[in-house]
DNA sequence: CAAATTCTTGCATACGTATTCAAACTGTGC
DNA sequence: GCACAGTTTGAATACGTATGCAAGAATTTG
């Protein structure tokens, strides 16, 4: 089977028009009169053709692409994030351009975007190169952190309050009695841990307690179980852990009850962040901190179409609250109201 | 800050030679000195210059995009697929352009990736419309159905063996000595389920027996809590049910054990199918049947690349085998050997 | 009804690259 | 020094569309 375009030159010549005339009539505000556009269409129609996004793209310097750049997908709220965000550009006209990468070949990936021509970026599961941020400057494509930022770099930022979300947990666990809090780290770079941290440090502090141990599971399922082995090592343990990620708290409520034979919320209170879905299943009931990822998406998107429109990049942060999720992986508070 | 781009005819100005050449040091296997591609490259580097692969797709008709068709991400096989399928893709050059789309307007997303001249189109969540079919048909361009097929089309398809997968299943229950076994459906109308069902059918036949119950879950999660609430609605219950997906599988469970009160699997064996990486979760331990995610990448890859190349689409079906992984939420055999 | 104004339309060109063609250059063997 | 083959090079062109421009058609205005 061969392949047979059809151009816009073949459209006119079927219509009996002139090229422009039928480029005018695939675009929306064009000057054509109604006849000339029905005639187009039916021609059009017939022939089966689509306008070439790939020339338009050329002559317009439009491609209607967005980079997505991602480490790794078994975090299940960047597959439900690519979901949505997909669809969303999708009814705007635009198209997810995907990039998996690991922090290392970041560089040639970001040539990459750059070769497509894409018209924005968004970085949903990787941190930020120095190369990227340069470069980006530089070309004036917005560059929007999804759920991560760096204040040093000319990128904008889309994320929940980590910090009131970590606080949430300190007060909840407070509340719920628990005496010796631990604190289970995602990657130690990154913008998310180091927010929620603070917050569930400043959050125990409003309470005069400190943090009881810590160890880090890079947001990995591995590390996870491994951080809740060497926190539980010795014969007095927590009696409540917060996760940094929903991801890595099911990774420690499975050691902890499988391994330890302890009972979740009795012997000792679990609670994560980010509320994916898992989190809700009956394996599990995780008391977690809901990202509110549609409020996040559509920051992004907005983001994006303005500086698309306006043609310049501008810095921009947009910070969503962050709300406690109470399921039973976590003691209740003590009746004090 | 404003958009600079530089274009192959800077860099030949700046190196002293032909846009010509520029080109050709860009391109794997051109004639040019080693001299001049030195010069040239040098002056790129300089520029910060990378081939606009817009304009090159306009020429040479090659845009390297790969459209990925999925209708939901919700299951976690997919998310899985799609990082594996696309890091493949990226090291071959190809770039996915993701389409989210529901079975409603699919025949808008197929104009749309036509409009991109994609080079090839893989289908992972989402069943071929006649539509997609015939304009694959008419343009050539190679298209993957993967984790099913469409007999009657001419795109390509890519499975796990299916009706093996369904009978490794009847027999492990038969030889676990279940009596009243049951089964979920997922979408009727999908091929996974109708092979999974008749190859589990098939399987129960050859140990003399028969379906003990049957209802629909239609791969969602509440659809499958629904059939569970139907199976297990009168007092004699099943004592197995094959569940035709990973997803449902865990919903299944969830209902079993909190609503139902029952004891997996003491009271009632559960199989799914796929294992995604929650199935291995110790909420869970869902003995399932593995779906090669690898070697059904790896096939895939190899039909888009092969008819890409020698510019030609036909007809090809890879049904790889498929492998049943034991755990914990079925009884295991009786000791028969 | 003529003049002024707005709408339509086609021509020509531009976007950034790959590729054909012929010319220029290189080196080889006589 | 010459004919030859092989290699390297640049000029020109093509890809499919959008758009500035000017001319023509249609409409409004006085």
């Amino acid at each position: 089977m061969k392949r047979a375009k059809v151009t816009s030159g073949d459209v006119a010549r079927l219509a009996d028009v002139s090229q422009s005339a039928v480029s005018r009539s695939f675009s929306e505000d064009a000057s054509v009169s109604a006849v000339t556009r029905a005639k187009v269409l039916k021609a059009a129609r017939k022939l089966g053709y689509r306008p070439n996004v790939i020339a338009r793209a050329m002559i317009s310097g439009r491609s209607r692409l967005i980079a997505v750049l991602v480490a790794y997908l078994d975090n299940q709220f960047y597959p439900i994030v690519i979901e949505q965000l997909s669809r969303a550009l999708q009814e705007r006209g635009f198209h997810v351009l995907l990039f998996i990468t690991d922090t290392g070949n970041q560089d040639v990936v970001v040539q990459q975007m750059m070769g497509y021509q894409v018209e924005g970026i968004v970085m949903a599961s990787a941190s930020l190169s120095s190369t990227l941020a340069r470069e980006c400057a530089q070309t004036g494509i917005p560059v929007v952190l999804f759920n991560r930022y760096a204040p040093s770099s000319p990128a904008s930022s889309v994320t929940s309050d980590n910090i009131e979300g970590g606080r949430l947990v300190a007060r909840y666990l407070v509340d719920g009695g628990h005496k010796r809090i631990a604190y289970i780290a995602g990657s130690e770079d990154s913008s998310t841990n180091r927010d929620r941290e603070a917050g569930f440090y400043r959050g125990l502090a409003e309470s005069s307690q400190i943090v009881w141990a810590r160890a880090v599971g890079n947001y990995s399922f591995e590390g996870a179980a491994d951080a809740t082995r060497q926190l539980c090592s010795s014969k007095i343990k927590p009696d409540a852990i917060f996760v940094a990620n929903d991801h890595m708290a099911f990774s420690v409520m499975d050691v902890l009850r499988i391994e330890m034979k302890l009972h979740i919320p009795n012997d000792i209170s679990i609670i994560g962040y980010d509320d994916v879905p898992e989190a809700d299943w009956g394996g599990y009931k995780l008391t977690t901190v809901r990202q509110p990822s549609e409020a996040m998406i559509d920051a992004t998107i907005s983001i994006l179409m303005e500086q698309i429109q306006q043609e310049t990049v501008s810095r921009r942060a947009a910070i969503l609250p962050a709300e406690l999720i109470v399921r039973q992986s976590a003691r209740l508070p003590k009746n004090k109201s």
